[in-house]
DNA sequence: CGACGAATTGAGTTCACTCAACTGGGGTGG
DNA sequence: CCACCCCAGTTGAGTGAACTCAATTCGTCG
């Protein structure tokens, strides 16, 4: 690993709170690489052998079952994944596939589990990733179980207008396919949905959204702290 | 607290690695409880004050969004619940309510977080716990998105029967509505999914259930460890 | 015995899926 | 430079899954 690079990575939220012995230790096998969009990083099924942290780009988690698919979560800087697999030195439960062109950071997973048990700064950093993680899909859950995909699609939108600046006007940053899968729906249904916002003044155009009616929106939505913030 | 209950919760895997200091810092504030059924423990949007750990019976976690509601998860003993929320000083985004009368442990969560800082063995435990819930959401979202209800029914018979020793005849340990919230769906569905079920040889009375032709359940089923088993 | 809640059954409707056909760029190669 | 293809996305039609509302049965407890 080059200088600047460990530079970086000293500062990064999961390292900052080391020890200096961890870090070499947690250091010495690892390595930041680049990846292209489409590069398969973990299988689900597989031994967990690398802790990742996305440093830029965007990574999708996907699970599957006989021969369905879907899209659990997407994950961008400075977040890990997997961390819960490699904690416990488990198997991957999901799949990770590069999104759109990223530098990961990989680390053993074997001096990971070590240096949790002796460097409590690092343990705490890592607990604290994963409670996030956990929050995540748990709001995740209750978004799918207590919404129609209506409802997903335009906390969905809410969400993401607020993640850019709040100017009523974004784009949608990957396939609309995989927005469908993230929302839990068919391909079809989310047109048919994007469809149905028409009524709320929500007009797209490719992969561009503008929310005319941000009140309307809104009110369809009824956003919720408990389900859509990510740090509550 | 008293002697012989301290003894019993130092074996607590959550505390079984901690150094005495952190002990006694700790269960300076803790207490053991019984609750009786419908006790509600924890409210979703509270402030996180407590950690709970599951001695013995059954906890239910909901969680709501305008007038609709659906269980998230039942914890058993030796479990926490809202261990999330308590690491990272948040609220709470789920309710706890007792399901069969409990003892429950509980832990002052300000101590938690401190002695997370200093004591890695207990942060490693945490970290592990969190692991573990987090593996358990991931799955209960695999199971949501990628499953019917019939199938979802099916795979909980599946793991009903093997927790209970594979004896293809078992009871439902709890109401069928919450059965239904947990599988989500409707009481009603639940209903309609049982008499399904009849075809595959599965028999129901009142809480009984039957299973005459267990190869016929677990072909629907098609149980998949990476969804259904909790230590995978 | 009556009362209450849980569970089931019935009927109708909505939601979301599948399968299929069609549209519209973006890229490739003749 | 244009024709073609390919893939994402949309649109249409039909089906099935699962919900709601309502009525009925069942079991338990006072």
């Amino acid at each position: 690993m080059r200088a600047e690079e460990r530079e970086e990575i000293v500062r990064h939220p999961l390292l900052a709170a080391c020890q200096a012995e961890t870090l070499d230790l947690l250091l010495q096998g690892a390595f930041v690489q680049r990846f292209p969009a489409h590069t398969q990083l973990t299988r689900e099924g597989e031994k967990a052998d690398f802790l990742y942290a996305v440093l830029s780009g965007a990574i999708e988690l996907a699970a599957s079952w006989l021969d369905r698919e879907t899209t659990i979560a997407v994950i961008g800087p400075p977040h890990t994944f997997i961390v819960a697999a490699v904690a416990l030195d488990r198997l991957y439960l999901q799949s990770a596939r590069v999104l759109e062109p990223s530098r990961i950071l990989m680390l053993p997973a074997a001096p990971i589990r070590k240096a949790m048990r002796t460097d409590a700064g690092f343990a705490t950093a890592i607990a604290e990733e994963m409670a996030n993680a956990y929050r995540n899909v748990a709001q995740e859950l209750k978004n799918q179980k207590l919404r129609t995909s209506l409802e997903r699609l335009a906390n969905w939108l809410v969400h993401r207008d607020k993640e850019t600046g709040g100017g009523h006007r974004f784009i949608i940053p990957f396939e609309k396919k995989i927005l469908a899968a993230r929302l839990g729906m068919a391909p079809e249904a989310l047109s048919r949905a994007f469809a149905t916002l028409v009524k709320y003044d929500v007009r797209i155009d490719g992969a561009t959204v503008v929310v005319k009616d941000w009140a309307a929106l809104e009110k369809l939505a009824h956003p919720d702290p408990l389900i859509d913030d990510e740090t509550i």
